[in-house]
DNA sequence: AATTGTATCGAAAACGTTTTCGATTTTTAA
DNA sequence: TTAAAAATCGAAAACGTTTTCGATACAATT
């Protein structure tokens, strides 16, 4: 039995019980005995080497398979091809449809995505940009956790000149590029559909008090009741600090009809889970929607179209929402490269109203 | 104005202006006036470094805010400290739930996350895992697409000699750990809950002819049927190919009624998504649910415990699947550090009816 | 014949870290 | 006082790539 050739043991073909090496510059140039440096150069069609070498290049680099080392690309050019991501959570609608954009737009550009989860709380998010940046990715996409409320570690990626891109919850008081939602015009269009169709009587399921959005679709249905000449009562707002939870919702609804019985005649809520939450209260107690009650959600889930009956809601465009963000962010980092000013976008992403039965 | 000593200028606490770079080694070593070599073996606790030089490099580099250069680290050790995760689509509450998992086990490890997604395409699948090998990543996990029938690219994981673990969609063929459901047996015993609670003619809404999964819930259904003595029927196995869309389910559901009249009583359903699609059409037909028909689907969605009737699924453990693939990912990543030998696992995680109103 | 130009290549430094190994100093033992 | 042992340090190589700069060879121009 003949040994092996060293040309044989490179092409990674056979002998499948040791472990295989990645094909290096220095094997090619070895194999065809030239430097590395030329074998650098022909891949990268230089003008300085000749068009029989780069031709010789090539094909062994196909034929090795050859991929170059991601490590000592990101050590000599400080990139890394990569980008971060941070959401408060996964297991979300909204934010899994985000991350499925932003990969998508990713992977157009060759860039992978590495994601981190806050779990809405601030010292995870803080410690998250710390292992980001020491990653050295080359932008940064975050969505708050509701619990930020400093931000000095977005200033921190500033100073490292690396873009950010915040999204959905954002920091008004940082200085770089936002996408987000007209969270209080949606509101406001939504009861103002309502009181349009007749409603008289709007109660709103609110979220948490801390974040922007929950603050801005309480605003904005606010507004609306005042615009349209209808006071505002504040025992039609309802709580509901656990909006992950649609048994939230379903018991608000019944407190809802102890507290006001049939002098409420529609809902606005400031996510589907509770309109739907309260949709099983109504329907397990004989109250037809939308005959005694209407409802209006937000965000447009899956769901609102699956529940009985469908629920009318804000389509938050969610996809929308990841991909101008991801965009924002690539061109960012294309700019920054090419040593081009950036000027900070605030981006608004439109929003509509998704009539169904409920309303 | 005094000019900025070079300390201060290192401690990147002022001048914002300028681009600041991370601080090296060699910053620190120089500050010290000690060798590279021996700041590095200051921090990692060498035993030829006197107590008192590991106590001075230890304070200027928390003082620095030293973080190592991981790309420098990555060159040096071939470790990445990231694993990647390859699955079919990110919109998909089994496979969120599924990430959820292997991000919070990753973070416990001090490991980071690469996400991509095939999109059930076969020649996507196989371009992500050259970028993930090609990366440099520590371990791979992933969910095979629907149409992946070749595993040379499986193979090449395994040749590189990098922890491989196949979850949920698996292949049988490929020699490395692997962590699923017994879909069969889960199949069987919701359709022996079906015959046992007196239904006689159980319909089976089945998913695509390819995934093994479709196959072995089918066998699962048809296995139950026999071995309880009731004769099997194809005219009751209805073919829904786009699984990820209810108004599947509710054609379905429509045809079945026109072909077997009463003459049915139940249905299991390959997903949830069917039977909530099933159930909209026999609500808004005044089909009583589960007087006339009993339904249980697969898979535990959220949605099942929000829809009226609640339906009662099997619950797949989304959750223990994406723990418990990242633990044994984690753990071969170890031994092979170790240089011990690795046995591959086959875990099969346990699966549980959840009984709600549709049955 | 000397000069300039052009085409092609490679040596070497750099990115930041880890680790081996040899050098130097200090301490201990004889 | 000297030899051996222990303690402490740093030079240098290595990981794989990119890029600057100089070297060489040869052709074209005076």
């Amino acid at each position: 039995m003949s040994p092996a050739s060293p040309l044989a043991d490179l092409t990674n073909e056979n002998n499948k019980f040791k472990q295989m090496k990645p094909v290096t510059l220095k094997d090619i140039a070895k194999q065809l005995g030239i430097s590395i440096t030329t074998a650098s150069k022909a891949l990268k069609n230089y003008p300085d080497v000749s068009d029989k070498t780069k031709k010789i290049v090539k094909e062994l680099a196909v034929k090795l398979n050859y991929v170059p080392n991601s490590f000592a690309i990101g050590l000599r050019k400080q990139e890394s091809k990569t980008i971060g991501v941070i959401i408060p959570t996964m297991v979300h609608y909204f934010f899994s449809t985000v991350l499925d954009a932003i990969i998508k737009e990713a992977e157009n550009r060759n860039y992978m995505v590495i994601i981190l989860q806050s779990n809405e709380d601030y010292r995870t998010e803080k410690k998250q940009v710390d292992l980001l940046l020491n990653k050295g990715v080359d932008g940064i996409l975050i969505s708050l956790s509701n619990k930020t409320r400093d931000f000095k570690h977005l200033q921190k990626i500033m100073d490292y000149n690396i873009p950010l891109i915040l999204f959905d919850k954002i920091a008004k008081l940082v200085n770089c590029s936002k996408v987000l939602i007209d969270d209080r015009k949606a509101a406001y269009s939504a009861v103002s559909y309502l009181i349009n169709t007749g409603r008289k009587r709007i109660a709103h399921f609110r979220g948490d008090l801390n974040p922007q959005n929950s603050i801005d679709r309480f605003l904005g249905y606010k507004k609306a009741l005042e615009d349209h000449g209808i006071p505002y009562d504040s025992s039609l707002v309802y709580l509901c600090n656990n909006n992950s939870d649609f048994t939230d919702g379903y018991s608000s609804a019944k407190q809802l009809l102890l507290d006001h019985g049939d002098n409420v005649d529609a809902i606005f809520t400031v996510n589907d889970m509770l309109a739907i939450g309260a949709i099983n209260y109504f329907n397990e107690n004989g109250i037809k929607i939308p005959d005694q009650i209407a409802l209006f959600g937000f965000s447009n889930w899956f769901m609102a179209s699956v529940i009985t009956p469908s629920l009318s809601s804000v389509e938050q465009n969610a996809y929308k929402i990841g991909k101008r963000s991801s965009e924002i962010l690539f061109e960012e980092i294309e700019r920054k490269k090419k040593g081009e000013p950036i000027v900070y976008q605030k981006v608004i992403i439109d929003t509509e109203l998704v009539l169904r039965n409920s309303s």
